[in-house]
DNA sequence: TTGAATAGACAATGTGGTTGTCTATCACGC
DNA sequence: GCGTGATAGACAACCACATTGTCTATTCAA
């Protein structure tokens, strides 16, 4: 109750925050100072085997056009490359290349040391708890459009 | 520790993202349909006594182009005016309009029913616990410029 | 073969941010 | 009283993210 209501939202986007900056603060040491918060989870929606970009879109939650723009900035920044899809002449397959992977590797570390830092800072029990409550609170949604949701408005 | 780390993170921005949405559902239904997530803080920091542009770009943490760019959108929405400042030719006095007010109220209830939902989700000890957590574990940045900070790259 | 559905590119727009440049005004020192 | 520097804000250009709409090429099915 020490704390208004319109705060705690704030605590949550702050403690988002604190961590992702955390985290790119670790990967800008391991060689990717250019990595974005999305290349991180676009890079994990292409997976392992690649997809396209009208899958990439759908994993994303977002257009696909925006996928191809994400792709794009992926691609010139050398964690993605363009294959031809065998059986279909229109598609394209995004592979990732071993850079993105190894940005992948840097990342699941760096957010790995993130998670170890608050279980160190609030007690196992504690950091536990909060995942927990932090698991009933979060809404499911895509996360792939954060920027834009922030700034969209909500109707049309 | 069943969720992974980068889970734990993106827990934090879903928690963010489902807050804010019920509140601006809640919005929406009071007469602000139009009103986005970051109205609410510009509009709070203009404060009740009113503020220059400049100033609104310091306390949002953003240049004073931004700053007029928000008010400028605030202003078209109907929630700031526009007054001269008695000493000074130069400044622009930006003041909340009747309709911010009720914005504002309104924004600060739907943040209240958006935490008593938690509170009664997890029960008052969990609540209280989850946001003691946050308070330790979050940074305290500005917050003003979040759609931004999530793509530009570190500096540079 | 003809026509609908699909993959992706391209353009325009909206919203957020930034830096850089410009004018008008203020404040100070000579 | 006048020149100089700082300040308030406007304006333009640009980047990054999203959107919708339109277009071509390819695939697939009737």
């Amino acid at each position: 109750m020490s704390e208004p209501a319109w705060r705690v939202v704030l605590l949550l986007a702050g403690a988002f925050r604190e961590g992702v900056d955390t985290l790119h603060a670790e990967l800008a040491e391991q060689g990717h100072p250019e990595a974005r918060p999305l290349h991180g989870f676009a890079l994990q929606a292409v997976g392992a085997r690649g997809c396209t970009i009208n899958e990439l879109g759908q994993r994303l939650g977002v257009s696909k056009q925006a996928a191809a723009k994400t792709a794009a900035g992926l691609e010139k920044a050398g964690y993605l490359a363009r294959e031809p899809v065998p059986g279909d002449r229109r598609a394209v397959l995004l592979r990732r290349t071993p850079r993105a992977d190894d940005l992948l590797a840097a990342s699941e570390a760096g957010f790995e040391h993130v998670a170890q830092r608050w279980r160190r800072e609030l007690g196992a029990a504690r950091y536990d708890d909060l995942v927990d409550a932090l698991t009933r609170i979060a809404g499911d949604g895509p996360l792939g459009d954060l920027p834009g949701w922030l700034t969209q408005r909500p109707s049309s």
